[in-house]
DNA sequence: TTATTTATTTTGATTACTCAAAGTACATGG
DNA sequence: CCATGTACTTTGAGTAATCAAAATAAATAA
């Protein structure tokens, strides 16, 4: 079994290696998601590759090999469903789950899991629309695209937000941007770098082109022209 | 804060000392109860002591102080309203929750705490009887008396059963003997050292002595003459 | 190319917890 | 009152995780 903090390199991990094909991710990089300084990361991971859960290449960076990726999905499994769980049966508000998750991870046993699974309807998205790993390791995610990259007049409903913070989790909420909801553009302005965006039955929204980027929405009737990623924004929920 | 590690001593600590009035736990007991060598238990009460939790007498023992005892009623209560959680509203085996709730109760914020006791409707014991320490670390224990107690043909209703372990919950659920049922004593044979029980609706069952103590009951119609305890049996349960 | 900045690794030390084994105090039985 | 066994404490050592600071490598600027 890997200890609390191995779960936690891992899981972050691969959350960061998640859309760079092959890519290694730097140990600075690594060391600030973890929380912990450079040179303790470089510790960890010599430890965690010679256990065969990751390779490590000097200054370089480090990847998870497939038994590394499995593990963390597994823990991601975990945080996921959790998050819904305390969000609700518990009633947790939803900006705070992340946090509470993130402890209970660690601890919950395959059996308190399974029963959370079931009660909840073995759902496949946890409360910000991000998709939960299948107790067998599987991971799929849905091809999306954000509302920065619709046109004017244009209507699609929000199916996940890439930002866990409680900050921007509140405003979203209070400004009606949650999942599910419903999304009509009503102006954009690429030289201002700027939308809005209205939510059915509320206000309309102001949003800088990075926050609009954090919400991926379904359908996607993206404009054409210089669309420069397929998969525009990382998804980069814990 | 206090780590998990001193949480667990201190709730195993306040579980020992409970019903003696002043006496200090030995080394040896709290070293069992915790899992540990006596050696780590000497070293890590010292450490408690330092800290203001508990006072240490060299070759004597330990004892909780009142702020130990605080601390260690918000273990309990953490606890004890896990199990229940578990139980009630995940469907989780009686005979498991209490293994499941050790893990746990060191990670549970108050947050989600204080929701599930809500939830649960402020419930005031656990699934096996179990009083729940209040949030503001009050703790009140009914007078009971043990089957061991009663007389041929009396009634009570089980209200608290004092073995945690997976084993002995099995047979008592098994048999019809937990919390709540009603209960009448179809024989006694204290040469024997034995009883037999018969839950409401079952079938009867043969108890030691030694197994019908970890009963308690009520009413509490007691044979007069040599009761040895005012509280028969310790309460023993984390 | 050389110098400087930046990222990374190494080193040495620390904290919290643990054990095994050696040493010590004490009650108890002869 | 001594001898012995049991419970307890001390000692020395190990593991897991961490940090600060020194050393090194690579990238960038001059």
């Amino acid at each position: 079994m890997a200890s609390r903090t191995i779960e936690n390199y891992l899981k972050q991990l691969w959350l960061e290696q998640q859309d760079t094909r092959g890519k290694y991710v730097p140990m600075g990089k690594l060391a600030a998601l973890v929380g912990v300084t450079a040179g303790t990361a470089t510790t960890m991971v010599k430890a965690i590759a010679d256990s065969g859960l990751a390779k490590y290449a000097p200054r370089a960076g480090v990847r998870l090999t497939k038994a590394g990726e499995q593990l963390a999905l597994h823990v991601l499994r975990r945080h996921r469903l959790l998050e819904l769980f305390l969000v609700e049966v518990l009633g947790i508000d939803w900006s705070d789950a992340h946090g509470e998750a993130e402890e209970l991870e660690h601890v919950i046993s395959e059996t308190v899991l399974a029963r959370i699974d079931s009660l909840l309807g073995h759902p496949s998205v946890d409360p910000h629309g991000d998709p939960i790993p299948s107790s067998a390791g599987k991971f799929e995610t849905l091809e999306l695209c954000s509302l920065a990259e619709l046109n004017t007049g244009n209507a699609t409903v929000i199916e996940r937000i890439v930002d866990q913070s409680s900050e921007f989790l509140r405003f979203a909420q209070s400004s009606g941007l949650v999942p599910r909801a419903q999304v009509v553009i009503e102006h954009t302005n690429p030289q201002a770098g700027a939308i809005s965006a209205r939510p059915a039955g509320k206000e309309p929204v102001m949003l800088s082109m990075v926050a609009a980027a954090k919400f991926l929405v379904r359908p996607c009737n993206a404009r054409r022209g210089k669309r420069r990623n397929r998969r525009p924004v990382p998804p980069v929920s814990p």
